[in-house]
RNA sequence: GUGGGCAUAGCUCAGUUGGUUAGAGCGCUAGGUUGUGGUCCUAGAGGUCGUGGGUUCAAAUCCCACUGCUCACCCCA
């Protein structure tokens, strides 16, 4: 069997099985609901609500909302057009929630919106290892509070989701970038002290110097960080109200017991940042070393229409870089049949085909086969799926009105009469 | 967009200085048990050796091009 067809760049298929893909492990389904459902119980206890919004917007948003001179929006877009109206999937989902709750006036819900989101994001970069076309992330947007506990809960809850899963190799960082005013300010400022040293400054560096100076900062070359050392700081032309806010934020993560590192480096990749900034960052995440990211965007939701500010802060995390800090092993056991009914003959299989029918009633999860196959050969395929129980039904049991029931993993077998087998496999299975 | 690496069975991989019918382990199917799984034994199915071209008496093996994948740069989750 085969297909001149296969998956598109940078996606992947989530199969019954893990897989692996290059240095990477392709989880298995029922391991991605099982992150999925710790997702959902830390967003519980932390009192979000989920969000669902369609996959594609208008480009309009994205562009307006990202940042037009963002490399998501000049280089990453899957872009395209009908009727002509510009579409695109969606890069990223703060946007489209921010859209959201303006649309549907969620303010007047009452109180603070607190929203979670899990789905499937699409960036046009070429694909790498933590890094896809299609990819899914989780996040969370708080919109309806400009408080400090807002920021120090939402990193909180980011922290707790680390947490549940016994990750724990992570550096938190954060830093304020203060208002447009402010950045703008020091970016001059900035441009101003590095363009002595140019000369000094690697390709990248040149060249960022004239389309994006803050990502400067984020060298990773030992003699650009010592130039930077004697660079203006950003936190140094933020408004005092906002550096209150920001130290605020941190004491109230100190209060929550959340570790952090200061990092006035920090910068974040989409325009809508304003104020708190903060990053997730694993060792074992190769290239891709981001887990997470987030901040403030107090300003987002003028830029895509509303007539008055909305404050809000929120993260977004890649659930396949989750995956790679994950250790599988700490997932639950996918769930496996309590029962499995193996024929022998025509008679047989008909009443087995039934059953399974009056068992699923009962809630039990009940496999047979259907390929007619040797009654070896359904006792493989029983063992195979790990079945707790196998019945056997053949001519006798169908004259005695009574089934052969074996315990896969003892080999014991006992006969229990047709009209008692519903009681006896529901008191075992869920038990 | 720019670089490096890789491409042989469903999976993980062998394949000698180019040489006859391309192999192993796992997995799959079946038999060893006229009605019994896991262990064991036996057998079987499954490959146009990524695609196209070239060199040669002869190419999985050498050369070229293309495609795909992958890792890194860039960027970000």
């Amino acid at each position: 069997m085969s297909t001149s067809f296969q998956n598109i760049r940078g996606t992947f298929d989530i199969l019954p099985d893990a897989y692996t893909e290059g240095e990477t492990r392709i989880a298995s389904s029922a391991e991605w609901q099982a992150v999925e459902s710790v997702i959902d119980d830390v967003m519980r206890r932390y009192n979000y609500e989920e969000i669902r919004t369609p996959i594609f917007e208008p480009t309009e948003l994205v562009a307006r909302g990202v940042g037009q001179n963002t490399d998501i929006v000049q280089k990453e877009m899957f872009a395209f057009e009908r009727s002509d109206t510009q579409y695109v999937l969606r890069p990223e989902i703060t946007a489209p929630v921010m859209r959201a709750y303006l649309q549907h006036h969620l303010d007047q819900r009452g109180g603070v919106q607190k929203l979670f989101y899990v789905g499937p994001c699409f960036r046009a970069e070429k694909p790498q290892k933590g890094r896809y076309r299609q990819f899914h992330q989780f996040g969370v947007e708080v919109i309806g509070a400009d408080d400090a506990r807002a920021d120090a809960e939402t990193i909180a809850s980011m922290m707790a989701i680390y947490d549940a899963f016994g990750i724990d190799d992570t550096r938190l960082r954060i830093n304020t970038l203060g208002m447009p005013a402010a950045r703008s300010a020091y970016v001059s400022d900035l441009v101003d002290y590095l363009e002595p040293y140019a000369d000094e400054l690697s390709d990248t560096s040149r060249r960022r110097l004239e389309t994006n100076p803050l990502r400067i900062l984020d060298t990773k070359l030992d003699h650009e960080q010592d130039l930077l050392r004697d660079a203006p700081i950003l936190t140094d032309y933020v408004r005092d109200e906002d550096r209150a806010h920001y130290e605020e934020v941190k004491g109230l993560l100190d209060e929550l017991d959340v570790a952090y590192d200061e990092d006035p480096h920090l910068v974040r990749g989409l325009d809508y940042y304003t104020r708190t900034a903060f990053e997730l960052e694993s060792p074992s995440l190769g290239a891709q070393s981001a887990l997470a990211g987030g901040g403030r965007y107090d300003l987002l939701a003028q830029e895509i229409g509303s007539d008055e500010p909305v404050p809000a802060i929120g993260y977004a995390a890649g659930m396949e870089r989750l995956f790679l800090a994950l250790d599988t092993d700490r997932l639950p056991e996918p769930d496996r049949p309590d029962v499995f009914l193996a024929a022998l003959g025509d008679d047989a299989a008909r009443w087995v085909f039934r059953t399974t029918q009056t068992l699923r009633r009962e809630g039990l999860h009940v496999a047979f086969d259907m390929k007619g196959r040797s009654l070896k050969a359904q006792m493989r395929e029983a063992n195979r799926q790990d079945a707790t129980y196998t019945l056997i039904i053949g001519g006798n049991e169908l004259e005695a009105e009574a089934a052969t029931v074996k315990h896969m993993e003892s080999g014991e077998q006992t006969e229990v009469p047709f009209a008692e087998l519903t009681d006896y496999l529901t008191d075992r299975a869920t038990a």
